[in-house]
DNA sequence: AACCGAAGCAACCGCCCACGA
DNA sequence: ATCGTGGGCGGTTGCTTCGGT
Protein backbone atom coordinates (compact mmCIF):
# COMPACT_ATOMS: atom_id res chain seq x y z
CA UNK A 1 0.00 0.00 0.00
CA UNK A 2 2.13 3.42 1.08
CA UNK A 3 0.92 6.77 0.33
CA UNK A 4 1.25 7.95 -3.44
CA UNK A 5 3.69 10.84 -3.79
CA UNK A 6 2.37 14.01 -2.72
CA UNK A 7 2.28 15.44 -5.51
CA UNK A 8 1.81 13.25 -8.37
CA UNK A 9 -1.44 13.38 -10.31
CA UNK A 10 -2.33 16.87 -8.76
CA UNK A 11 -2.93 19.10 -11.34
CA UNK A 12 -0.03 22.12 -11.83
CA UNK A 13 2.01 20.69 -10.04
CA UNK A 14 5.55 20.23 -12.25
CA UNK A 15 8.06 17.73 -10.63
CA UNK A 16 11.43 17.46 -11.58
CA UNK A 17 14.41 19.61 -11.43
CA UNK A 18 14.21 23.34 -11.52
CA UNK A 19 14.51 25.01 -15.05
CA UNK A 20 17.20 27.60 -15.70
CA UNK A 21 13.89 30.09 -16.20
CA UNK A 22 12.53 29.14 -12.87
CA UNK A 23 16.14 29.64 -11.06
CA UNK A 24 15.93 33.20 -12.28
CA UNK A 25 12.82 33.33 -10.66
CA UNK A 26 13.22 31.71 -7.59
CA UNK A 27 13.84 33.89 -4.32
CA UNK A 28 16.43 34.02 -1.88
CA UNK A 29 19.36 33.88 -4.08
CA UNK A 30 21.46 36.47 -4.00
CA UNK A 31 21.86 38.77 -7.09
CA UNK A 32 25.18 40.02 -8.61
CA UNK A 33 23.87 43.39 -7.78
CA UNK A 34 23.22 42.36 -4.50
CA UNK A 35 26.46 41.06 -4.62
CA UNK A 36 28.49 44.11 -5.49
CA UNK A 37 26.61 46.00 -3.22
CA UNK A 38 27.54 44.24 -0.34
CA UNK A 39 31.13 43.96 -1.28
CA UNK A 40 31.53 47.82 -1.39
CA UNK A 41 29.35 47.83 1.69
CA UNK A 42 31.62 46.19 3.67
CA UNK A 43 34.30 48.04 2.27
CA UNK A 44 32.66 51.10 3.90
CA UNK A 45 31.26 49.80 7.17
CA UNK A 46 33.18 46.64 7.64
CA UNK A 47 31.52 43.54 9.69
CA UNK A 48 28.24 45.94 10.09
CA UNK A 49 25.86 43.09 8.91
CA UNK A 50 22.85 44.85 10.46
CA UNK A 51 23.98 48.39 8.60
CA UNK A 52 24.56 46.83 5.69
CA UNK A 53 21.36 44.53 5.68
CA UNK A 54 19.44 48.03 6.09
CA UNK A 55 20.68 48.73 2.55
CA UNK A 56 19.37 45.56 1.41
CA UNK A 57 15.48 45.30 1.55
CA UNK A 58 14.20 41.70 2.59
CA UNK A 59 17.89 40.76 3.25
CA UNK A 60 18.79 39.97 7.23
CA UNK A 61 21.80 40.44 8.79
CA UNK A 62 22.12 36.91 9.35
CA UNK A 63 21.53 35.97 5.64
CA UNK A 64 24.15 38.23 4.37
CA UNK A 65 26.66 36.96 7.07
CA UNK A 66 26.08 33.62 6.12
CA UNK A 67 26.39 34.87 2.31
CA UNK A 68 29.86 37.10 3.03
CA UNK A 69 30.93 33.84 5.04
CA UNK A 70 30.51 31.03 2.52
CA UNK A 71 30.88 33.09 -1.31
CA UNK A 72 31.69 36.39 -0.87
CA UNK A 73 35.02 35.88 1.05
CA UNK A 74 36.49 33.10 -0.54
CA UNK A 75 35.24 35.29 -3.85
CA UNK A 76 37.96 37.98 -2.88
CA UNK A 77 40.46 35.76 -1.66
CA UNK A 78 40.49 34.18 -5.24
CA UNK A 79 40.90 37.59 -6.34
CA UNK A 80 43.49 38.34 -4.13
CA UNK A 81 41.56 40.46 -2.46
CA UNK A 82 42.26 40.29 1.28
CA UNK A 83 38.33 39.98 2.26
CA UNK A 84 38.85 41.83 5.71
CA UNK A 85 41.11 44.58 4.58
CA UNK A 86 39.92 44.86 1.51
CA UNK A 87 43.61 45.06 0.12
CA UNK A 88 45.62 42.55 -1.99
CA UNK A 89 46.31 39.87 -0.04
CA UNK A 90 49.93 40.25 1.66
CA UNK A 91 51.07 36.38 1.95
CA UNK A 92 53.01 35.65 -1.03
CA UNK A 93 51.44 32.45 -2.18
CA UNK A 94 50.29 34.37 -5.52
CA UNK A 95 53.09 34.69 -6.50
CA UNK A 96 53.02 30.84 -8.18
CA UNK A 97 50.11 31.97 -10.58
CA UNK A 98 51.80 35.65 -11.63
CA UNK A 99 52.80 35.25 -14.98
CA UNK A 100 49.73 33.80 -16.11
CA UNK A 101 47.92 36.88 -14.04
CA UNK A 102 50.50 39.42 -15.47
CA UNK A 103 50.02 37.85 -19.03
CA UNK A 104 45.99 37.97 -18.55
CA UNK A 105 46.59 41.73 -17.29
CA UNK A 106 48.30 42.84 -20.21
CA UNK A 107 45.68 41.17 -22.61
CA UNK A 108 42.65 43.26 -20.51
CA UNK A 109 40.84 45.92 -21.94
CA UNK A 110 39.05 43.91 -25.22
CA UNK A 111 35.52 44.47 -25.45
CA UNK A 112 33.29 41.86 -24.47
CA UNK A 113 30.15 40.54 -22.89
CA UNK A 114 29.67 41.52 -19.13
CA UNK A 115 30.98 38.66 -17.27
CA UNK A 116 33.87 38.61 -19.39
CA UNK A 117 34.63 42.23 -18.35
CA UNK A 118 34.19 41.42 -14.96
CA UNK A 119 36.45 38.49 -14.81
CA UNK A 120 38.94 39.92 -16.88
CA UNK A 121 38.72 42.59 -14.32
CA UNK A 122 39.43 40.16 -11.65
CA UNK A 123 41.97 38.93 -13.68
CA UNK A 124 43.79 41.98 -13.98
CA UNK A 125 42.91 42.38 -9.78
CA UNK A 126 45.21 39.70 -9.10
CA UNK A 127 47.86 40.96 -11.25
CA UNK A 128 47.69 44.11 -9.55
CA UNK A 129 47.67 42.46 -6.01
CA UNK A 130 50.45 40.35 -6.78
CA UNK A 131 52.48 43.06 -8.06
CA UNK A 132 52.08 45.32 -4.62
CA UNK A 133 52.75 42.15 -3.20
CA UNK A 134 56.56 42.00 -5.04
CA UNK A 135 56.55 45.38 -3.36
CA UNK A 136 55.80 44.09 -0.20
CA UNK A 137 58.26 41.36 -0.19
CA UNK A 138 60.95 43.46 -1.25
CA UNK A 139 60.64 46.21 1.39
CA UNK A 140 60.26 43.91 4.05
CA UNK A 141 63.68 42.24 3.15
CA UNK A 142 65.31 45.67 3.24
CA UNK A 143 63.91 46.79 6.43
CA UNK A 144 63.34 43.55 8.94
CA UNK A 145 65.96 42.22 10.71
CA UNK A 146 65.20 38.99 8.62
CA UNK A 147 67.86 40.23 6.62
CA UNK A 148 70.91 39.41 8.53
CA UNK A 149 73.50 41.72 6.88
CA UNK A 150 72.88 44.13 3.95
CA UNK A 151 74.89 42.38 1.16
CA UNK A 152 76.44 44.97 -1.06
CA UNK A 153 73.58 44.61 -3.08
CA UNK A 154 71.63 45.88 -0.80
CA UNK A 155 73.16 48.81 0.07
CA UNK A 156 71.93 50.75 -2.37
CA UNK A 157 68.42 50.29 -1.84
CA UNK A 158 68.83 50.67 1.86
CA UNK A 159 70.72 54.18 1.40
CA UNK A 160 68.00 55.48 -0.65
CA UNK A 161 65.16 54.50 1.90
CA UNK A 162 67.27 56.26 4.13
CA UNK A 163 68.06 58.72 2.22
CA UNK A 164 64.39 59.97 1.42
CA UNK A 165 62.95 59.56 4.66
CA UNK A 166 62.93 63.00 5.31
CA UNK A 167 59.23 62.73 5.98
CA UNK A 168 57.96 64.64 2.80
CA UNK A 169 54.57 62.27 2.00
CA UNK A 170 54.61 62.63 -1.33
CA UNK A 171 51.28 61.02 -1.99
CA UNK A 172 49.46 61.24 -5.51
CA UNK A 173 52.30 63.59 -6.06
CA UNK A 174 52.16 63.08 -10.00
CA UNK A 175 55.81 63.15 -10.84
CA UNK A 176 57.35 64.47 -8.01
CA UNK A 177 60.39 62.04 -7.16
CA UNK A 178 60.88 60.61 -3.50
CA UNK A 179 59.63 58.23 -1.76
CA UNK A 180 58.29 58.72 1.81
CA UNK A 181 60.11 55.79 3.63
CA UNK A 182 57.57 55.97 6.43
CA UNK A 183 54.53 55.29 4.23
CA UNK A 184 56.51 52.39 2.33
CA UNK A 185 56.60 51.00 6.04
CA UNK A 186 53.02 51.58 6.36
CA UNK A 187 52.32 49.74 3.39
CA UNK A 188 54.23 46.75 4.35
CA UNK A 189 52.79 46.61 7.98
CA UNK A 190 49.29 46.38 6.73
CA UNK A 191 47.24 43.50 8.61
CA UNK A 192 48.89 40.61 7.49
CA UNK A 193 52.49 41.73 7.28
CA UNK A 194 53.48 39.36 9.61
CA UNK A 195 52.24 36.79 7.89
CA UNK A 196 54.47 37.46 5.01
CA UNK A 197 57.20 34.24 5.16
CA UNK A 198 60.27 35.14 5.93
CA UNK A 199 62.28 35.75 2.85
CA UNK A 200 65.12 34.20 3.96
CA UNK A 201 63.66 30.97 5.41
CA UNK A 202 63.79 29.40 1.95
CA UNK A 203 67.03 30.93 0.36
CA UNK A 204 69.52 33.32 2.54
CA UNK A 205 69.36 36.51 1.70
CA UNK A 206 72.36 37.57 -0.29
CA UNK A 207 71.94 40.90 -1.97
CA UNK A 208 69.44 42.20 -4.05
CA UNK A 209 70.46 39.04 -6.38
CA UNK A 210 68.23 37.01 -4.19
CA UNK A 211 65.34 39.00 -4.10
CA UNK A 212 65.27 39.80 -8.00
CA UNK A 213 65.74 35.90 -8.66
CA UNK A 214 62.30 35.88 -7.15
CA UNK A 215 60.90 37.42 -10.25
CA UNK A 216 62.45 35.77 -13.19
CA UNK A 217 60.28 34.88 -15.16
CA UNK A 218 57.63 37.44 -14.50
CA UNK A 219 57.34 40.93 -16.32
CA UNK A 220 55.10 39.89 -19.37
CA UNK A 221 53.48 42.89 -20.08
CA UNK A 222 53.49 44.53 -17.15
CA UNK A 223 56.69 46.44 -17.40
CA UNK A 224 58.47 43.80 -14.37
CA UNK A 225 61.31 41.77 -14.77
CA UNK A 226 63.86 40.65 -12.66
CA UNK A 227 66.57 42.62 -15.02
CA UNK A 228 64.69 46.10 -14.01
CA UNK A 229 63.86 45.21 -10.23
CA UNK A 230 67.82 43.90 -9.83
CA UNK A 231 69.31 47.19 -9.58
CA UNK A 232 72.53 45.51 -8.71
CA UNK A 233 75.48 46.89 -7.81
CA UNK A 234 77.29 49.66 -8.30
CA UNK A 235 78.19 52.41 -5.35
CA UNK A 236 75.77 53.63 -2.29
CA UNK A 237 74.01 57.09 -2.69
CA UNK A 238 72.94 56.39 -5.94
CA UNK A 239 70.53 58.87 -7.30
CA UNK A 240 67.54 56.39 -7.14
CA UNK A 241 64.48 57.78 -7.11
CA UNK A 242 61.12 56.33 -6.74
CA UNK A 243 57.14 57.74 -6.87
CA UNK A 244 55.81 57.73 -3.76
CA UNK A 245 53.60 54.75 -2.76
CA UNK A 246 49.70 55.73 -2.43
CA UNK A 247 47.69 53.43 -0.67
CA UNK A 248 45.50 50.99 -2.60
CA UNK A 249 41.92 52.01 -3.03
CA UNK A 250 40.33 50.98 -0.24
CA UNK A 251 37.84 48.73 -2.22
CA UNK A 252 37.61 47.35 -5.70
CA UNK A 253 33.34 47.74 -5.35
CA UNK A 254 34.23 51.43 -4.54
CA UNK A 255 34.70 51.82 -8.71
CA UNK A 256 30.69 50.63 -8.52
CA UNK A 257 28.41 53.01 -8.21
CA UNK A 258 25.70 51.52 -6.80
CA UNK A 259 22.13 52.52 -6.38
CA UNK A 260 19.17 51.46 -4.38
CA UNK A 261 16.57 51.87 -7.01
CA UNK A 262 13.98 52.40 -4.34
CA UNK A 263 11.88 49.73 -5.84
CA UNK A 264 13.62 46.77 -3.52
CA UNK A 265 16.50 45.85 -6.25
CA UNK A 266 19.70 47.40 -6.74
CA UNK A 267 21.85 48.49 -9.52
CA UNK A 268 24.92 48.63 -10.01
CA UNK A 269 27.22 50.12 -12.39
CA UNK A 270 31.16 48.45 -13.02
CA UNK A 271 33.41 51.04 -14.18
CA UNK A 272 35.77 49.07 -16.67
CA UNK A 273 39.17 48.55 -15.55
CA UNK A 274 39.27 49.66 -12.09
CA UNK A 275 41.81 48.45 -10.22
CA UNK A 276 42.69 48.67 -6.00
CA UNK A 277 45.95 49.70 -7.59
CA UNK A 278 45.10 52.49 -9.61
CA UNK A 279 47.17 54.74 -6.86
CA UNK A 280 49.99 51.94 -7.84
CA UNK A 281 49.97 52.40 -11.38
CA UNK A 282 52.39 55.28 -10.64
CA UNK A 283 54.50 53.38 -8.20
CA UNK A 284 57.42 53.24 -10.46
CA UNK A 285 60.22 51.52 -8.37
CA UNK A 286 59.99 48.72 -10.19
CA UNK A 287 60.13 50.70 -13.69
CA UNK A 288 63.01 52.81 -12.45
CA UNK A 289 65.28 50.76 -10.86
CA UNK A 290 67.35 50.07 -13.69
CA UNK A 291 70.78 47.76 -14.04
CA UNK A 292 73.67 50.10 -14.33
CA UNK A 293 72.77 50.71 -10.46
CA UNK A 294 71.39 53.40 -11.08
CA UNK A 295 67.42 54.16 -10.73
CA UNK A 296 65.99 56.96 -12.64
CA UNK A 297 63.09 58.62 -12.15
C1' DA B 1 24.06 1.70 -1.50
C1' DA B 2 26.97 3.49 1.87
C1' DC B 3 30.34 6.56 3.38
C1' DC B 4 32.77 10.87 3.59
C1' DG B 5 33.76 15.60 2.94
C1' DA B 6 32.25 20.15 1.66
C1' DA B 7 28.99 23.69 1.65
C1' DG B 8 25.00 26.20 3.26
C1' DC B 9 22.18 27.76 6.71
C1' DA B 10 19.99 28.69 11.17
C1' DA B 11 20.56 29.33 15.79
C1' DC B 12 23.12 30.03 19.86
C1' DC B 13 26.45 32.53 22.70
C1' DG B 14 29.01 36.24 24.36
C1' DC B 15 30.31 40.96 24.10
C1' DC B 16 29.26 45.76 23.87
C1' DC B 17 26.60 49.78 24.35
C1' DA B 18 22.76 52.56 25.66
C1' DC B 19 19.62 53.68 29.11
C1' DG B 20 17.58 54.05 33.55
C1' DA B 21 17.80 53.80 38.58
C1' DA C 1 29.23 59.15 38.77
C1' DT C 2 28.38 54.34 39.19
C1' DC C 3 26.03 50.11 38.69
C1' DG C 4 22.59 47.03 36.76
C1' DT C 5 19.76 45.59 32.99
C1' DG C 6 18.14 44.82 28.47
C1' DG C 7 18.66 44.93 23.61
C1' DG C 8 21.43 44.70 19.53
C1' DC C 9 25.11 42.90 17.06
C1' DG C 10 28.81 39.92 15.43
C1' DG C 11 31.28 35.52 15.76
C1' DT C 12 31.00 30.82 16.12
C1' DT C 13 29.03 26.34 16.17
C1' DG C 14 26.30 22.55 14.88
C1' DC C 15 22.87 20.48 11.98
C1' DT C 16 21.28 19.42 7.38
C1' DT C 17 21.86 18.74 2.62
C1' DC C 18 24.33 17.66 -1.43
C1' DG C 19 27.83 15.80 -4.36
C1' DG C 20 31.56 12.69 -5.15
C1' DT C 21 33.79 8.27 -4.52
Amino acid sequence: MGRSPCCDGEAGVKKGPWTPEEDKLLRGRFTDDEEKLIIHLHSLLGNKWSSIATKLPGRTDNEIKNYWNTHLRKKLLGMGIDPVTHRPRTDLSLLAGLPGLLAAAGNFGGAGSATGAWDMNALRLQADAAKFQLLQGLVRALTTAAVPAPAPGMDNLMALLAASSGGQSGMNNGGQHGVDQSMLLQQCQWDGMNNLPALTNSAPASGMHNISGMFDGFGAGDGLSSTELGCHGGASGSNVTVDAVAPPRPMVANDQECNNNGGGGVSCEQTPASSPFDGLESLNLMDDLNTDGKCHG
